[in-house]
DNA sequence: CTGAAAGCGCTTACAG
DNA sequence: CTGAAAGCGCTTACAG
C-alpha cells in the first residue's frame, strides 16, 4: 500500500531547492521568482505530491473543516427535512472550499456522546461548528462557546450573551404567525386554534408567543382548549388533534400547526373521524416541507428557506474563523405564507 | 481565544510523570500500573485535556475518518433518497466511532473538483472513502484504488479487478426484475414495457438486462417500442411516458420503471392524458422511495434496503482499514417486491 | 531571494 | 515499569 509516501523533501530534491522553498510555493508566498516556482510546480506535478494535512495543521494551519452537529433522536435517516439541512450545510461549505465533519447527536443527555462532541473541538479536528436541533439552553454548547470555539447556532437567541464567536441564524416566526392569522381573518375565521411545537426549542416558544400576540393584536379571543401541547412530529400532531376531538368544546374553524409534519398528523386524525380539510377545519402549517405540496389537500403553510439560511450561517461562521473579528454576526430571515388548498373561506 | 492550549507536557507535569507515560495511558498500554494510570487520568480530567489529533496522526495514528463522495448534479438537497443515503452512512460510521467527511461531486468532468477528491486522500485526511452515484467506470476512482487507497463502492461490479482495497456492495437487481415480472404475470399481464434508468450506471444496465432475461425465461415477447430510454429522474419518467403515448403502437398493459421517481413521472404523464393507474396501465417502480407509500395511487415497487446496505458497506470498509487483510470483501443484497395499489388484475 | 533550523504535539522503539 | 530522544512532515522567523 504505502510504498513511497511522497513528501516535501523529495519534491525539494527533484526541483533542486530546499523544503522551505517548496513550502513557500505551496503557500503562495510572493517572494518566489517565477522560474523557481515553475521548477517546484513541475516537481509537484510529476511526483503527484499533496502536502500532508496533519503536518500542515500541526505547523499552525487551519483544518478548513467545520463540524456539523445534528441533534435528532431516533431514525433520523427517514426525516426528509433533517437530511435536507445536512446537505445544505455541506454544499455551502464546499462552495467555500471547506470540509464538513458531520455528527448525529441522538441524545444530549448521554455524557459519552457529548464528550465525543467536545473532543472533536479540543482535538482541533475542526475550526468551528454548527449546531442544529439543540434545545434553547444547552450547557455543552454554552461551554464550548465560553471556551472560545467558533460556533454557529440555529434557532437560538441569547442577546444578553452576544459574543463574536457565537454566530446566530433564526427565522422570524412572529412574522409567519402574523401572516397566517391575517390570512385566516381574511377568509372569515375568528375561532383559531394552535398545536404547539417543542417548547424547549426557541421556535416552539416563538410560535406560541407569536400566536398569542397576533391574536391579541387582531382582537381575537383565545380559547385555551384550542391551544394544544405537542412537539415537532407528525405523531404529536395526530395525538393533539385526537385530544381536541375528544373534548366537549366546540371545534375551532381553523388551526395553525407548529410545522407541516404536525399538520399532516392533525389532518390524519381528522380524517379518521370522517372530518375533511378544509371543509370541516382549515389548517395551516409551517416550513413548507417537501411533501406539503403533494399532500392531499395541498397544504397552506408558512415557508421558511432552510437552504438559504444555512448557507448564510455557514458563510458567517467561516468569515469569523478567517477574520477573527469583533463583529457580532447574527441574521434573522423572514418567512412567507404559501397559499394552497387546506383553508377555506367561511360563509 | 487560545490562551493556554493544554498539551501532554502539562498533563505530565501535573501527574508527575513523563510525556511517554501520558501517551501510554491514553493509548491503553498494558504495562502501566493502575496507580500511575490513575494519576494521569486525574490530571487529564482536571486539565480537560484532549490530545491534538494532527499530532497523533503525524505520529502514525489513523484519522478515523471516512470520506463520503456523492456524485450528484444539481440540487441534491432536494432529493430525499440521496439525503437518506448520506445520513445512513454517517450513522453507521458513528456507531463504529468513525467520523465522516462528506463531499458532493457535482460534475465528474470537472478536473478541479476531481482533484479535490484526490487531494483528500493524498493529504491523509481520511483512512478510506465511499463512493455513491459514480458511473460504472470512473477513471479517478480506479486510479485511487490502484494507488492502494481503501475504497467502498456501491453499484459497481468489477469481478475481474477484485482487490482487497476495493470493497463492493450491490443490490441484486435481477432478482427484483424477476419478482416484478412474476407478479405481473400472476395478474394476467403479458404486454410489459420498461423505462430504463441511466445505463452508465451498473444498476441501469442490470435492470435492463434483468428485464430481458426474465421476459425471455417466461416466454414473453418484447416489443422494442415499449422499451424506453431514460435515467433515474422523475423528469425522465415523464418524458419517456410522453413518447410512448405519442407513438402509434398499442400501449403495454403494464410497465416497470427503473426507479420510483421514474414511475412518478410516468404516472404524471399518463394522468395528463386522462389515463389512470392502475385502470389504464399498471406500474411498478424500484427502491421503495419514502414517497411511494403516500403516492396516489400507493406505488407497487421493488424495495431495496439502502440503510442496511450502506451500513454493511461501511463496516466492511472499516474492517479493511483496521485489518489490512487480503480478504476480498463484497456483498450483494436481495430486494423484495412490495405490493400496493398501482397494478391491477387483467380480466 | 533562499536555506538551515526550530518548533508544532504527539508516539514509540530503545535503554535501563 | 518508565524516561530521554528520535521522528512524523510541515511552516516560518531568522540570517544572509
Amino acid at each position: 500500500m504505502k510504498k513511497t509516501e511522497i513528501n516535501s523533501t523529495e519534491v525539494a530534491r527533484l526541483a533542486g531547492v530546499s523544503r522551505s522553498t517548496v513550502s513557500r510555493v505551496i503557500n503562495n508566498y510572493s517572494n518566489v521568482p517565477s522560474k523557481t516556482r515553475d521548477k517546484v510546480l513541475t516537481a509537484i506535478k510529476e511526483l503527484n505530491y499533496f502536502p500532508n494535512a496533519s503536518a500542515q495543521m500541526l505547523a499552525g494551519k487551519k483544518s478548513r473543516t467545520i463540524g456539523l452537529f445534528m441533534v435528532s433522536s431516533g431514525e433520523i435517516a427517514v426525516d426528509v427535512l433533517t437530511n435536507m439541512m445536512i446537505v445544505s450545510v455541506i454544499e455551502s461549505a464546499s462552495d467555500l472550499d471547506y470540509y464538513v465533519l458531520t455528527f448525529i447527536i441522538r441524545n444530549t443527555e448521554d455524557e459519552a456522546m457529548i464528550n465525543n462532541v467536545r473532543e472533536v473541538f479540543y482535538q482541533r479536528r475542526i475550526d468551528g461548528g454548527i449546531f442544529i436541533g439543540t434545545k434553547h439552553d444547552e450547557p455543552f454548547v454554552e461551554e464550548l462557546i465560553a471556551q472560545g470555539f467558533i460556533i454557529g447556532v440555529f434557532d437560538q437567541e441569547h442577546t444578553e450573551k452576544a459574543v463574536p464567536n457565537r454566530v446566530v441564524a433564526n427565522f422570524n416566526n412572529d412574522s409567519g404567525m402574523k401572516q397566517a392569522i391575517a390570512y385566516l381573518l381574511g377568509l372569515g375565521h375568528r375561532q383559531i386554534g394552535l398545536i404547539n411545537g417543542d417548547r424547549s426549542r426557541l421556535s416552539g416558544i416563538k410560535k406560541y408567543e407569536g400566536f398569542y400576540e397576533a391574536m391579541k393584536q387582531q382582537g381575537l379571543a383565545i380559547n385555551p382548549s384550542w391551544i394544544l401541547d405537542g412537539d415537532f412530529t407528525e405523531q404529536a400532531g395526530y395525538e393533539a388533534m385526537k385530544r381536541l376531538l375528544q373534548g366537549t368544546e366546540p371545534l375551532p374553524t381553523a388551526l395553525i400547526a407548529a410545522n407541516d409534519s404536525v399538520a399532516f398528523g392533525a389532518i390524519r386524525a381528522l380524517r379518521e373521524q370522517g372530518l375533511n380539510v378544509p371543509e370541516h377545519m382549515s389548517i395551516i402549517g409551517f416550513d413548507d416541507h417537501v411533501l406539503s405540496e403533494k399532500h392531499n389537500p395541498p397544504l397552506t403553510t408558512v415557508r421558511v428557506d432552510f437552504k438559504q439560511l444555512f448557507k448564510e450561517l455557514m458563510q458567517m461562521v467561516i468569515k469569523q474563523i478567517e477574520e477573527q473579528s469583533d463583529t457580532i454576526r447574527e441574521i434573522k430571515y423572514d418567512c412567507t405564507l404559501v397559499i394552497r388548498e387546506s383553508c377555506r373561506r367561511l360563509d
